[in-house]
DNA sequence: TAGATTGTTAATCGATTAACAATC
DNA sequence: TAGATTGTTAATCGATTAACAATC
């Protein structure tokens, strides 16, 4: 379970595709699996699996495989879902509402606690049981509460000044939706950037002319 | 500028990147560039950056580096932006409405042209100018407008069956939101999973407890 | 015990980095 | 010409795959 001894990037993005693949067995009430039917399921080699698993501990037993249960009991330990982290999300436009009121935060390790926008036509507008608050109030507001991580669902332009922002406030990770991606030297701070027009040109990329 | 001889995934991704970096050097006016320069911009090496480009041609200039404009526009051939292709959505709930109204697919080579949902209270509500259909009415459209590429906004349950849907249809790519992963053998199908939850979990890894 | 499947080491494959001759 | 920077080959690094002894 130690995060210490370096996992590759390879092995994290592969751990919540695990987690999401053994709750289904769970609820298909399957108790063991092998590592080679759990590769076949997820196009990927049974020793990949075995590899990936190891980083952390040995979760199986010979002869038998892993148990479903304990595995994705396991595997959301070492992500973290557990343990509920402190989210704010800025930003109410299109996007950031939906991403709001959509994603289950409380399933992926978080709790959102409050939405900052800089318009102050939607101030007081509830988004997924939350008041979307003033921009100015973001300093203040970490001063007491001290969130860990910031949504960003804002335009490019104004991307690196509010992510400035965020870090200066004391904010370690950023879930970064605008197309301005950001770079950070100090590996202190993660920051993952999803990109969804690269994410779409690569759709575009693989079509025949 | 041949995608015959199997570039590389890692590649790939990296298109985009370049695409967008070069597009905001000429808004800010800057005619040529060297590897080196772009390299230390987007966190990269300048061979990497050499490598990838090779892939596709000689784009650049021994002594001068390359010309931003020039190179700007070959990413995008590459990519494909400049031939739009034939984009349907399907599920227009929260999500599905906002990638809709929110995403500037001509931008990334396309042309979204038509929404389908299989809730009657919708049909006709107008998204991005786009009318509301019933997902009953796919068969035929596709039979009469032949679209290119699905985009796939609805819950994992119904997400293989309409997946193998569109397949039937004709459809060569798929963007998929849904949380189901899908995953097809034929290779003249092309998926792009996105994953949001993943996304965001891979964020709650990097934290400290 | 025999069969199955892990954990782990070694081999292979692929991607990144370094080096440098070619050349603008 | 001298300086800069590419295109490209070779070296290194890391990730995936294969193999197998350990063991349930």
């Amino acid at each position: 379970m130690q995060k210490s001894q370096n996992i590759s990037r390879s092995v994290i993005v592969r751990l919540p595709r695990y987690h999401r693949y053994l709750s289904e067995l769970i609820s298909m009430n399957i108790e063991r699996i092998s590592s080679k039917e759990l590769a076949s399921h997820m196009a990927l080699t049974a020793s990949q699996i075995r590899q990936d698993l190891n980083c952390f501990g040995g979760f199986g037993q010979q002869g038998y495989g892993y148990n479903v249960k304990a595995l994705y009991e396991e595997i959301g330990k070492i992500i973290g879902v557990d343990k509920l982290k402190h989210a704010v999300l800025i930003g109410a436009g299109n996007l950031g509402r939906t991403i709001a009121s959509y994603m289950n935060f409380n399933d992926c390790g978080f709790e959102l606690s409050a939405i900052f926008d800089n318009n102050p036509e939607i101030f007081g507008l509830t988004v997924g049981g939350i008041a979307v608050q003033s921009i100015d109030e973001f300093e203040s507001y970490c001063s007491t509460n001290t969130p860990d991580v910031a949504v960003l669902c804002i335009p490019s332009s104004a991307a690196t000044e509010i992510a400035n922002t965020v870090i200066s406030c004391g904010i370690k990770g950023i879930w970064n939706f605008s197309q301005k991606d950001l770079i950070f030297q100090d590996d202190s701070i993660y920051v993952e950037n999803l990109r969804l027009s690269d994410s779409l040109m690569t759709v575009r990329y693989h079509l025949k002319d």
